[in-house]
DNA sequence: CGAGTTCATTGGAGCGTTCCAAAACCATTG
DNA sequence: CAATGGTTTTGGAACGCTCCAATGAACTCG
């Protein structure tokens, strides 16, 4: 039986309860239950509701149902400014993903602006107070972070993603294991045939980034390949990163592994500059899969994070999470892959 | 006098209208004329009432509010995958504005997942029967976009970051002026002595594409300078467009424009490939400002939409319908601007 | 000094929904 | 056939706010 008409027939004004109720010579009770709890009405009287509501293309008020029930079927999301580090592709398909995971599930995004600093707990009370929002989404979680803390004392839920970094853990959160990615990484290099393989990451105090490097150690360390002198440095900039590769050409690394694709542009920059092609003399593996990483040539091996399925556990959590407020706390790491390009080939030209 | 209290005191269970007038002593409706109609009170009553509201940590609820005014505050965007030519980081700054400033206005953004064809209607239609949205933002307008008409026709008010490239204008909208900036970017290089300079395009039909050619186009014909075989496209795609700019360079070509960072980028790699040095040997430039841009060495000059401001008239345009919704259409084109870095230095080595 | 006028405040109703408790219906049964 | 118990339906109130019309207070003027 169709449940969405496409032609709204005569959609008037306004379609309340009230009107179905009468057309279909029910209560407005009745067409209330109809909805959310049809098992309490006889078939023959739910279909002839249903059929009704069909026909007249009625919808429910959600301010209506807002205001009574105090659940506005709302997820809040403070939007930061691009922070350096977070790729603005990497949000934007996350935003997608947690969105459209939301429609399903009949919730909304509703956005705030958040300034960069991890302050702004001032944006989280209002969409609490103003929109009874169910719950929130953060993003971008740092060391430090104090968002959880004040969040889980209101009582209200939320889900991060991005785990805790430090302090005591605190809530539910999604993250996808960077340091697994790097591991998988070195492990695809070594089944190369490569052995001198560093690492360029961020300068060390960002969670993010030291999970990335962490990965690398562990996995050359189960091969037994020394560390020492492979790992260099460096900020988010192509420039810089250039800069910081080239003592570990100098030391005869024959792979580089980096903690973003910006640091990979930077070694690309590096090995033209020495007359070295990435790939075929030099393998290169960025991080994050930017659009540009399948667009550079030779095209970028990089690690890419799951964003669809982080935004559908992030829900699936968060929904889980209001419904039982005491649970205990679900912590999910998802599997990044390997995405392989010619960066990693070896060459048979 | 402060008006927002940082110590919510009791903040009990919640705090109503009736909390607030039984507190100060006053009826509830003179609590929201103190807040909605403060001209109405005598200023002592309003003092009074504003401090009372101060104390108990008084916020409206917004679902009452609505219900009643019919009026939700907010404004709907559909969140479409990132299409192909339109850079995510564009788009994620340009949300950030938006939000930002529709927070200020008291509005907030309320999202919801869109696919990426044109259709898509059901959306809009349901944001507006389930959350009545007071309006849109639009983005990503495409040449046959059904979205403005639509909305048109059923009066609800709407922006678009985008002009309408195809059929009868419709509505307000807000948009950069790409052939604005190929124009200026002509007259940079024309005033740096080049005249063999080229523009590396989409293929046709895209109206933001065929705008930024028609800039460079007409720049060129200011200055007398001839534009056949100085053009080439590509899809947005570094290889493709490392292949496209071969024969400009060629034809030789001292300097491409570019109608994409991407673009910008297979430029450098094709000039790369001939041993050839961007801003030392040939200037290249760009377009969006994407955060690459300036990390790339050299640092890539390229042509900067100024988001925020998209955001701010967005809003502003967005306002207006809403509160006149007979008003004739206003319609914003805004600069771009110019971001210089290396590759449109003369080299001083 | 009472009637008219303005200004400030209030009471009651209603927005569309769901909660709660009570009513109607229907078939069994003692 | 009245009493019982279960299922299905209903009426009224309430969520928190703002609209509207009406009241009360203060002030002006013949």
């Amino acid at each position: 039986m169709p449940r969405s008409s496409n032609n709204p027939a005569t959609k008037a004004a306004s379609v309340t309860l009230a009107t179905v109720a009468q057309r279909a010579g029910v209560s407005p009770q009745t067409v209330s239950n109809a909805l959310n709890s049809p098992e309490l009405l006889r078939p023959e009287t739910l279909d002839r509701v249903l059929r009704t509501i069909d026909e007249v293309g009625y919808r429910p008020h959600r301010a209506a149902q807002t205001l009574r029930t105090r659940s506005s079927k709302l997820i809040g999301y403070g939007i930061r400014p691009t922070a350096p580090g977070a790729s603005a592709p990497v949000m934007d398909r996350f935003l997608h993903a947690l969105s459209q995971t939301a429609d399903e599930a009949g919730y909304r995004i509703l956005l705030f602006a958040s300034p960069s600093g991890g302050a702004g707990l001032d944006g989280y009370e209002e969409l609490l107070d103003l929109h009874s929002v169910d719950g929130f989404v953060l993003s971008g979680t740092e060391r430090g972070d104090q968002r959880q803390a004040w969040l889980e004392k209101r009582g209200v839920p939320f889900v991060a993603f991005g785990r805790m970094w430090s302090g005591r853990q605190i809530g539910d959160w999604v993250d996808v294991d960077g340091a697994s990615g790097t591991d998988a990484a070195v492990e695809h290099l070594v089944g190369l045939g490569h052995r001198r393989i560093a690492f360029l990451g961020w300068p060390r105090g960002s969670g993010v980034g030291d999970d990335r490097a962490e990965g690398w150690q562990r996995a050359m360390r189960r091969h037994g390949l020394p560390v020492r002198g492979r790992r260099a440095q460096s900020v988010d900039d192509i420039a810089s990163a250039q800069a910081a590769v080239g003592p570990l050409l100098d030391a005869g690394a024959t792979a580089v592994i980096t903690a973003s694709d910006m640091l990979a542009l930077g070694c690309y920059h590096a090995l033209r500059e020495r007359r070295a092609v990435p790939g075929t003399d030099i393998a290169v593996v960025g991080f994050d899969d930017n659009p540009m990483a399948a667009l550079l040539s030779p095209g970028l091996s990089t690690v890419a994070q799951p964003l669809e399925a982080v935004g559908r556990e992030c829900v699936r959590l968060l929904l889980a999470r209001m419904s039982e407020a005491g649970a205990p706390p679900e912590r999910v790491l998802l599997e990044p892959s390997l995405v392989l390009r010619d960066s990693t080939s070896a060459s048979d030209a």
